[in-house]
DNA sequence: ATGGTTTTTACTGCGTC
DNA sequence: GACGCGGTAAAAACCAT
């Protein structure tokens, strides 16, 4: 169990110090309002404007982690951080072999001597780095439907990595390299705790759910890479803002949250579920209510799960703080 | 396949603005 | 009357066995 999620925030941040080896919490300044911005569970928040700075903890440090022995040797690198992102270039190019241009007319004969030399190269260069072919795609599908999720160019990363090594493991063998390369985004994400769900992987991705999950399970049992659930506490920042919650409303959400996860591991509820509860609950203690309509919309959730989950919540916070709260 | 659990869908009535 | 909400039944989805 990930234990960095679970920082409590029953402080104002003014108090809150910062020190290096915490490293889930640190501190700077936001370039919209100024305010303090906080790292919590990998996303950067501002806590007065609520916004989201994903991007700016990129190369602070590795980008990626290393799953085992072999890839921490392999990311040790002098110079510049190469870029899993690209691999050829832009080499690989599929020459149709019609002797035909592009509005269906034959090719004159000097067009077509030329024409052959280039398939020829073309097809020495292609066979010779076959595997680099499926990678191009991949690659490009990672970057496409990682910035349809607003997710950082570190998970793009750790999602090339990923897919590569299974690649390289042949795990493509059945399988579309599409559901491979969402499936490796989507372990990337959980890793990089920004998780995405699967529901909001698959609406971007032209794979469907059930298959991206078969994908997702059978890549990371074969590489060995044990990725943890999602906490509620890793959706909570993201929906926070979405939302536009205070400050305030985010870390009383946060502290239900806390609570709940300490009173025992929720079995078969779901993250989001809980995330969205937790919201919810907020609004309730704080006086400030966010319909349950609005917290399902950007939580995939239903207002009939928020009903669902809140009262546990409510009932626990009564519990730890001897405050009953007005259920209406 | 099966059964238990959770979520979703769809519909209800109630209070409030 | 529209809206937010609670409740519920039935269907669907999920997961472990």
């Amino acid at each position: 169990m990930s234990q960095q999620s679970y920082t409590t925030y029953n402080k104002p941040s003014s108090e809150r110090t910062t020190s290096d080896s915490d490293d889930t919490t640190e501190r700077n300044t936001c370039p919209e309002c100024n305010g303090n911005t906080t790292v919590t569970g990998g996303e950067r928040i501002c806590s007065d404007c609520g916004l989201v700075l994903n991007d700016t903890q990129i190369d602070h440090g590795p980008e990626w982690r290393a799953f085992n022995a072999s890839e921490r040797s392999k990311k040790s690198r002098v110079g510049a951080p190469s870029t899993n992102l690209m691999h050829d270039k832009g080499l690989s190019t599929n020459i149709d072999w019609k002797d035909r241009d592009a509005r269906g007319n034959s090719l004159s004969q000097k067009k077509r001597r030329q024409m052959k030399r280039l398939r020829t190269w073309n097809e020495r260069l292609r066979t010779r780095s076959s595997k680099e072919r499926g990678l191009k795609f991949a690659l490009g599908e990672i970057d496409r439907i990682a910035s349809a999720l607003g997710l950082p160019k570190s998970t793009r990363e750790t999602a090339s990595v990923i897919f590569r090594q299974a690649h390289k493991k042949g795990l493509a063998q059945g399988r579309s390299y599409e559901s491979l390369a969402s499936a490796s985004l989507y372990a990337a994400a959980r890793q990089e705790q920004l998780p995405r769900s699967l529901d909001e992987l698959a609406a971007v991705s032209r794979v469907d759910r059930r298959s991206l999950q078969r994908t997702y399970t059978h890549v990371t049992t074969e590489l060995g890479i044990a990725v943890p659930n999602a906490t509620a506490q890793q959706y909570l920042p993201r929906f926070s803002s979405e939302l536009e919650l205070s400050d305030e409303m985010h870390q009383q959400a946060r502290e239900l949250i806390d609570m709940y996860y300490e009173h025992g591991e929720p079995s078969g509820k779901t993250a989001t579920g809980i995330a969205a509860a937790a919201i919810y609950a907020a609004g309730l203690i704080k006086d400030n209510r966010i319909i349950q309509d609005d917290i399902g919309d950007v939580t995939d959730t239903t207002p009939v799960t928020i009903r669902n989950r809140y009262p546990d919540l409510l009932e626990i916070h009564a519990e730890q703080t001897g405050e009953e709260v007005p259920s209406a």
